[in-house]
DNA sequence: TCTTATTTGTTCGTATGTATT
DNA sequence: GAATACATACGAACAAATAAG
């Protein structure tokens, strides 16, 4: 377990980490040792098992705290299928949100979902895919969600006030089949969905509501439900801390 | 422009270079002023000023390189149309691989595709998928792909010999439609395509192949191609920069 | 080709701050 | 309050890659 040159001392060390963690040296929710028993083991300073810890942090897999030391990470990767949770059939079957909540029980977590309903001005993105003008009120249907009392998911569905306001989309249980089985209810039943993933930095927001750290990650995407008539009727922000998650797209060749 | 408690150094200065570029005080191309100047500049040591740049390499907005200076970078995001690039009308439109080439195209980039093909032992999760033994040998189509001869994509096709050996899907050029057509003139068409996307740390080959740090991110995509019968015919691993793309996916409620 | 200056990458040693126990 | 643990910053030094002469 000698340090060679080639590579920086502090990947070299991360990799050692990551290994030791991978082998149940170290096995989810224990300890590592602190930092300064790390130097002296590896025979390096203080500042490179720091910078070391800071690489394994931003990829999820350890959760150094001030004053507390540095525990491994428990959360699994949770999968997430596309294609299959807009369908009625698995819309009806879990109830309303019961994409996520499989999900999440398939892993063995415990979910949780905490829902608030507002109008907002539109983002300008938001704006700009609904046609309605920068800033305009719009119905914003937020939800915060967790696995066993960590937050893993943020998402914002952004609704037209000329479809939802005083409607049960504006209700915080819009009832059974969820927000689509109401749209259709109202005749504007979303014929086809779009989804564009994204990969960035997190705003000082998801940094704090999803307990991230700066230089981790977010898989940002942006959903669109649109109608036959071809307007879109919906578009929902998600926000996802990436290195939790897997994402499964499923099609046919047609 | 004033130096506050609260957040590090190296985030605030980092989130103000970030503005300087947005505004077009740094365009793409251009050179930043060096770490002395920067550090002269906000008032900092040029420790904080290489934290906050390594900050911004993570993000793939800068380049910084020994002896030469940081640049400013000028490849734009690629977007990814998932579910419309194995349909036969699209393939056959555009060649051989024109969806990738088409993506370019349309940001204004020049593509390039390198591609080799040989038999290897099969990757562990490859040959779960492809139901041959771990270590038996599988064709592999190898390709790397370049915009502006910046490496932005790897992916490797691992098809069953009993399939393809022998046939053009060992060739490095598969013909009219490509390899998912030759694949239904043999007899096994893809009926379904399942893609799970998934985002990690860069392999040593990774960081070598596609000119990545080490502190930047893989969004890594495995494809299934399954026939009608059940069988998966083909396992495609994508390797992409995941700061430089956006994925996107379009689906109906049916 | 060789030398020198410039620029970024990394490490060390030290010090201080902040949160937890 | 004291001890422990991680976060950050400073100042210095050297290494490695590049550019200029």
């Amino acid at each position: 377990m000698s340090i060679n040159k080639p590579q920086a001392e502090f990947l070299q060390v991360a990799a050692l980490l990551r290994a030791a963690i991978a082998d149940g040296e170290f096995p989810p929710g224990s300890q590592l040792p602190s930092e300064p028993e790390l130097a002296n083991r590896f025979g390096v300073k203080r500042a490179t098992i720091n910078r070391a810890l800071s690489v394994l942090r931003s990829e999820g897999l350890v959760r150094p705290e001030r004053g507390r030391g540095t525990t491994v990470n428990e959360i699994p990767v949770i999968r997430r299928d596309t294609a299959g949770r807009q369908r009625r059939e698995t819309r009806e079957a879990g109830q309303a949100r019961g994409a996520f909540e499989a999900e999440l029980r398939e892993k063995g977590l415990t979910p949780k979902t905490v829902v608030s309903v507002s109008e907002v001005p539109a983002p300008d993105e938001v704006a700009s895919l609904l046609e309605v003008n920068a800033g305009d009120t719009v119905l914003a249907r937020g939800r915060v969600m967790y696995a066993n009392d960590t937050p893993v998911q943020l998402a914002t569905s952004y609704l037209p006030l000329d479809i939802a306001a005083g409607t049960a989309l504006a209700e915080e249980d819009t009832g059974p089949g969820g927000a689509y089985s109401r749209l259709a209810e109202l005749g504007h039943a979303p014929a086809e969905f779009n989804e564009v993933v994204r990969f960035r930095a997190p705003s000082e927001s998801e940094i704090r509501d999803l307990a991230m750290d700066p230089d981790q990650r977010v898989a940002s995407i942006v959903r669109t439900a649109r109608t036959a008539e071809d307007r879109i009727v919906e578009v929902n922000v998600i926000s996802l801390p990436a290195h939790q998650w897997e994402l499964s797209f499923n099609w046919s060749a047609e």
